[in-house]
DNA sequence: ACATTAAGTGATT
DNA sequence: AATCACTTAATGT
């Protein structure tokens, strides 16, 4: 955990910061598909990525799901801090999209290093503002974008977070996330086949010109 | 060979 | 863009 962690936040945290995390913080492995929180669930740790990514959904009345964002490498779930802070409950549902690797720290220390390290207060501002960053861009790609280019854009972050051009995917499970039906996803994918921007095999995706 | 699951398609709203 | 109803194709047992 030591290399990992000096290797992806040595440059962010000083020194003695790196060893409180190493003191308290608990390695742990995901496996993609692993659900890490679920809605209405209280937080007790707080999660830093090393490695893999994480897809954050929001759920409606009926059940049906609808993706946020991912949560990347050097990235932490905001939503924790609303929460442990207030002692709130999740407002979303945390999915491993890909096998992660990460530190889970304990909320009883988040106050303290609040206070005593700058390095830390600096990456939680940080972060909090990408976070917000993101879910406005999301915002906009709901309101403004039409469901091809939402679905373009989807495969493309899927793409990203995974760096791989070649995504295992079923149509149904980007209907999931994306909030429609698979006959919709299954008409679009077809059309950017036939656009040469991707190609189609079973339970796979192949990103081309993009 | 058969059952299951994923993907393709026309028609309707 | 959603839904239905149905077909076709791929894959597992």
């Amino acid at each position: 955990m030591k290399d990992q962690l000096e290797l992806f936040y040595g440059y962010l945290f000083e020194p003695e910061l790196l060893l409180e995390i190493e003191r308290v913080g608990i390695l742990k492995e995901i496996k993609q598909g692993e659900q890490l929180l679920e809605i209405g669930d209280t937080m007790s740790v707080m999660p830093l990525l090393l490695d893999g990514a994480i897809k954050i959904l929001r759920e409606d009345e009926k059940g049906d799901e609808l993706l946020l964002y991912f949560i990347e490498q050097g990235d932490t779930c905001a939503m924790t801090f609303s929460c442990c802070i207030g002692n709130k409950k999740s407002e979303i549902r945390a999915i491993a999209e890909t096998d992660t690797n990460l530190i889970l720290i304990p909320i009883q220390y988040l106050d303290s290093w609040m206070a005593n390290y700058k390095s830390w207060q600096k990456f939680v501002l940080e972060s909090y503002h990408t976070r917000v960053v993101e879910l406005l861009e999301t915002v906009d790609t709901l309101a403004f974008m039409r469901m091809d280019e939402r679905l373009l854009k989807h495969l493309q972050d899927k793409a990203k977070v995974i760096h791989n051009d070649v995504i295992q995917t079923t149509h149904q499970d980007i209907a999931y996330d994306l909030h429609t039906s698979r006959v919709v996803i299954s008409r679009l994918l077809k059309k950017l086949e036939q656009e040469g921007k991707i190609r189609l095999q079973r339970n796979q995706i192949k990103l081309i010109a993009l």
